[in-house]
DNA sequence: ATCGAGCTTATTGTAGACGATTTAATTAAG
DNA sequence: CTTAATTAAATCGTCTACAATAAGCTCGAT
């Protein structure tokens, strides 16, 4: 006898709606800015890090280049970003912020913490939640491919 | 003074690592069916509903047409569901399983629930974070996008 | 019966995401 | 010092995801 699966008792599909409605919360909280939440968490590592490499952003992120680079040229071309293959080492293409980038940041910090209170939890619970969200992400990366086969 | 967004304190980005570490394990987990994830969570909720129209399907899975049709179509060539327009509505179009989607179906239970054990929470515990993440999702639903403007 | 409002699906265009391949640059090994 | 292996980015193909639009159908009101 086979336990039938139920949707809504699973935790990758609650996962799987919740993160599409974080994206579409972004992407009216960012539509001033033109930006899509990809492009604003790439936009994030870089206020945090500094001018990186495609690779290292890519490693901030859990994206590779093939996302990175469309994504990137997009946001060249809407003067977020500018990217210059490095001098030393020319596999490189070094990702740096642009001055419209840098003198938005603390617009950007604001208006979107203005709205993250529209999500009405406590801080603590919040962390609680993330730090649990973080544990699954763990268990996941932690399974090799193998066993799934 | 504007306080900093750093991306690994928010849950946004651990929501959004979380599902995309979900789709790989279903990707590793389905491979042998040749399924991505939002294919088997349409045959999930097949399975659970029974024939259905595009439109209900959506409405299981929060997902329109431009996603489901395309989908759809490809499951259908690959032997897993039929799609028939309506007699009774024209408008609608019928999507139903056939035979070998409820042949396998026992078998992918059972192969995606032995996958799950590999994730290793307790059942509690399993419930408790899905029920966290239900909360997040709600109150994203519930937040007018005008607020976020 | 016919018209039009509203519903439903299909289509199109843009953007992510990722595996696989390709190209170019660097490093390592013999 | 040349060749082999490695690495970085870009490219390609396929599959989501969704907004906007088009097209077709139903049903209710006249």
């Amino acid at each position: 006898m086979t336990k039938p699966i139920r949707l809504n008792e699973q935790l990758c599909f609650s996962i799987y709606k919740a993160q599409k409605q974080f994206n579409h919360f972004y992407s009216q909280a960012l539509a001033k800015y033109k930006l899509s939440y990809p492009q604003y968490i790439t936009l994030l590592s870089l206020y945090e890090h500094g001018t990186m490499s495609v690779k290292e952003v890519g490693q901030t992120l859990n994206l590779d280049s093939g996302t990175l680079t469309p994504l990137m040229k997009r946001m060249e071309k809407d003067g977020w970003i500018s990217r210059k293959r490095s001098a030393q080492d020319e596999r490189r293409v070094d990702v740096s912020l642009t001055q419209k980038a840098n003198d938005m940041r603390d617009e950007i910090y604001d208006h979107v913490g203005s709205c993250m209170t529209y999500l009405d939890f406590p801080e603590k619970v919040y962390e609680a939640i993330k730090s649990q969200v973080d544990t699954v992400d763990q268990h996941l990366t932690a399974i090799p491919d193998e066993k799934l086969q």
